[in-house]
This record gives structure tokens, sequence and C-alpha cells, in this order.
DNA sequence: TTTAAATTGTTATAATATAACACTATGTAA
DNA sequence: TTACATAGTGTTATATTATAACAATTTAAA
């Protein structure tokens, strides 16, 4: 683990449960998961999941609303991130490759303009659904 | 334009919206802006939206929740996308970068496995914004 | 200790997106 | 032309994702 925040309860329940998961999870699968452990309003989710984003810790896959804690100890602070995700079975992976994040993070647009900040969502079919 | 296909009345009709738009539009905002015309449901938007996407005439900028015409004739029919957005201003432009989307094209992840379909957002500061 | 910043709990509501069903247009093939 | 399949439409209702607003509490510094 790359960040050693402290987490707050809320927060640690949450990620606890995101880190777990074989899969990305949606806030209101996470919400039904952890309401017997007294968080019951989607706010509470939101906040912890706001968080847990911003220090890095777990990550939004954009096209598909989910959150996949981070396993990858390259990109820094959630502010670089490339995944692969399956169109069948929709596995999600996290891509640690110091030539891709090399890559982008050297790539300048027509006006020169450099970008630290990116998010990659590859999309295929994953080996067991080829 | 790069691609010939006849579109039907609504989607005309949210596409000319779409491409006159400087900036990505949202389905509900394109739903207010088309009440005049006739088109009165949220279905009938995001059945046009899809349409459009699916041929390529438009993308989804998936951070965003927004939709913006293609303008960049060397991505595959809406397989290979890219974008810069200013976390400012909110200004998203298509890259049409030969060797960027050569590169991603290209990329193997760790069990060689190729995609030929992604979506990359890159963030940062437009020149007007820096 | 007191003060500011972050976090929590709560209710209500906003914003984004799809299900289900009946109907209509369009193109293709017998 | 007629039959059939496919795609698109209109409509109502509902599901899913996310934030506003406010009061209270905890935490960490100054
Ligand atoms: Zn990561
Ligand atoms: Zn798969
Ligand atoms: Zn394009
Ligand atoms: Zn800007």
């Amino acid at each position: 683990m790359h960040k050693e925040d402290t987490l707050t309860k809320n927060q640690q329940i949450i990620f606890d449960l995101i880190d777990k998961s074989p899969e990305p999870m949606k806030a209101y699968s996470i919400l039904h998961d952890v309401q017997k452990k007294g968080i019951k309003a989607p706010l509470q989710v939101y906040r912890a999941l706001d968080k847990l984003v911003e220090i890095g810790k777990i990550h939004k896959i954009e096209s598909r609303n989910a959150f996949i804690a981070c396993h990858n100890s390259s990109c820094q602070v959630s502010k670089a991130t490339a995944f692969s995700i399956c169109e069948i079975c929709e596995k999600v992976t996290e891509i640690s490759s110091a030539s891709l994040s090399k890559y982008l993070t050297n790539f300048k647009d027509k006006d020169g303009m450099k970008y630290s900040k990116y998010n990659l969502e590859f999309f295929g079919l994953c080996k067991k659904c080829r």
C-alpha cells in the first residue's frame, strides 16, 4: 500500500468492502452492504468514496460508475490511471505499465500542452471470454 | 464528415444541436432545447444519443456525462477516442493524434492483449485558463 | 484551550438513465 | 403487392446515480 493516510470509520468500512471485492462496486451496492454497519444514507457512501478517490485508495471506473481499489503503486494519487475492461464479463484490471504511463505523461497535444492527470479505459474481451 | 449514414428525424435534430454546440451537451439540456421540435421525453433523447454514439457521429465524455460531435476523421467509429478537458472552464477538445492512436492501438497489456477500443480523457488547464 | 477544518447524520431532492408496451415507418424477399 | 423483419417512435412509469442544505460532532492544530 502506498498511501499511509489514516481513514475514518466510514472510509475504512467502505474501503475494506471495495478492497475485498473481486470486481468494481457501485455506490448503491456498497450502501446496501454497509447498512448493517450503520451507514444508512447515500451521502455517507458518496462522501467516503470522494475522499478515497481523492487520496488515491480507490479509482472510479467512469464508464461503469463503479469503484475499484488501487493496486498500482505507481499511479500518482489517482491522477493517472489506466484500466482494461472486459465487455462481456465486466472484469476490470488496473494497468500498471511504466511505458504507458511514461508515454501518456509525456504526451503533448497540438498546443504543446502536457497532462499529468488522465484516465484511460481500454475495452475488449478478457482471457476467459475470448 | 466521415460517416454517411442517413439519420432519422430525431437523430438529425439532436445531432445538429450537439454539432452546433461549442461545448459538450448533457442529455437533459438537449431535451430542454429540442422540446420545441416535438421531442418531449428523455427516452427519445437517449435513444438518438445511443445511435449517434454507435455510428460514431458523437462521443460521450464519460467523466462529464456529456456528448460532443466527432470532429476527428481518424477515430474509427467511436471505438478509439481521446479528449483533453479543462478542469476550470470545462472546455473539451477531441485529440486527433496519429502517434497517440497508434501507440494505444498497439499497446499490449501484461497478457499480450491488444485493445482496438479505448477512451482516454486528459485533464488539465486550457490555454485560456493557465 | 479555543478555533478551524474535517467528518458525520439526516432529510429531501436533483440529475442521469432505462423498462415496458403499443404503435409506425422502412426496407427486403417471396 | 404482400408478408415479414428490423428499426424507430411516443408515452408513462420507474430505476439508478449523485448532490443540496443544515445541524451536530470529532479531530487536529495554533
Ligand atoms: Zn491506481
Ligand atoms: Zn471477460
Ligand atoms: Zn471522434
Ligand atoms: Zn479552460
